[in-house]
DNA sequence: GTCTATAATCAGATAGAC
DNA sequence: GTCTATCTGATTATAGAC
């Protein structure tokens, strides 16, 4: 789906198709199609399950080949997982470069929580548990993914201190904790809690969350 | 530990201790100690890994007895997740009703949201995945659960309607909103991100949380 | 690279003696 | 009720043919 694609390995491929620019050119075409198709079923299956509970007989049944097809392209279990959270993160980019520059840095930031949260409530946005070691340790060996995390932080970074400095976001909260609470939004049980007990619509749902995220419970 | 627990099979013994006080009393003591011990066996073992990281094995290794005498007490690894959160919801029952009633509520609310993560914090609150739908069945057909959250819910709903109409809460906000914000406290990860990443105290750390909830992101 | 078939392991739950 | 030993099923991962 996006033509620049980082997996993890693509090393050979690439090495190849300068090599040999037509056939093996579409040789890595299919091979990358057939990874992103992979991908877009775990993401799938880790927002609607979780990490624990998804299975890697399912993610094959899902793409439709067999198991050990999906392991001569991903190595483990955790490995899929951190290629969903890359395609994520790329997204996430991708929509982060898309907003206005010069718009309020405030807005920017409101934005891209409601990008987050509209992910989560669409179903797309994977979950994975904090506690699992072996998980994050593949998550932090992944150049891919730790770039997108870093340069995701920077962007909203400097529009958390800009929206600081122009008086508009809460001078007294450190900006590690701005971003953390971002972030949070990408996982908050309250979208769903809202969903499943109210009749409101996911809009509805979102701007909910936003208000009291940025203009906190207390009257004004 | 509490001498007023609720199992949820308590029927037999609580007749049988009618029939002979003495003896089947200090037994009923030694089966409530026991079971009080894999309870909170259970809880640091929620907390610290989840539900899914948590085996059976575990627990009863820790309580120092076989397996097999676990389910003895508890009929499934459900059922054990599910003594622990009665255990909680009992916890926060007898600390919502220590709060002063003439206190202002939007004062009870914070500290009730405080309480929560200080209970995370402890590494005392358990965390159960929301999408296990098994899990979810057990806890909904506990009576003792769902009493207890309906309690809380009770407590809460009243602080919150009474905040709104003195006009310390945010009045554009339902209040079934605002009571899901304050539940979500209990797993915020934000809380763990700080920790980790910062060297801020654990005090600092719910001050912050409880700042960004209460006043939210934006300026005031 | 894809498949079928199978290892290897682990975890929830139970049997049966005491 | 507690124990040891075991069953049962699910799940990650791999072997080996094509």
């Amino acid at each position: 789906m996006k033509p620049n694609k980082m997996p993890a390995a693509p090393s050979a491929s690439t090495t190849k198709a300068s090599a040999k620019p037509a056939k093996v050119s579409f040789k890595a075409q299919m091979l990358l199609a057939r990874e992103d198709a992979i991908v877009q079923a775990v993401n799938r299956l880790l927002a609607e399950k979780g990490f624990d509970a998804m299975t890697v007989d399912e993610v094959a049944a899902n793409v439709g080949i067999a198991k050990a097809s999906l392991y001569k392209h991903f190595s483990s279990k955790e490995e899929l997982a951190a290629a969903a959270m890359v395609h994520v993160m790329q997204r996430a980019q991708a929509f982060l470069s898309s907003l206005p520059a010069d718009a309020a840095p405030i807005a920017n930031l409101r934005a891209a929580a409601r990008w987050m949260m509209q992910l989560k409530l669409a179903g797309e946005m994977p979950s994975l548990p904090s506690q699992n070691s072996t998980l994050r340790a593949t998550l932090m060996g992944n150049k891919a993914y730790m770039d997108g995390v870093m340069e995701a932080s920077d962007h909203l970074g400097g529009w958390i201190e800009a929206a600081q400095a122009n008086g508009s976001l809460n001078t007294t909260l450190p900006p590690i904790a701005v971003l953390y609470t971002l972030y949070a939004r990408a996982c908050d049980p309250v979208l769903e809690f809202l969903r499943l007990n109210d009749q409101l619509k996911d809009d509805a749902i979102i701007d909910l969350v936003l208000k009291t995220c940025f203009e906190g419970l207390n009257a004004r």
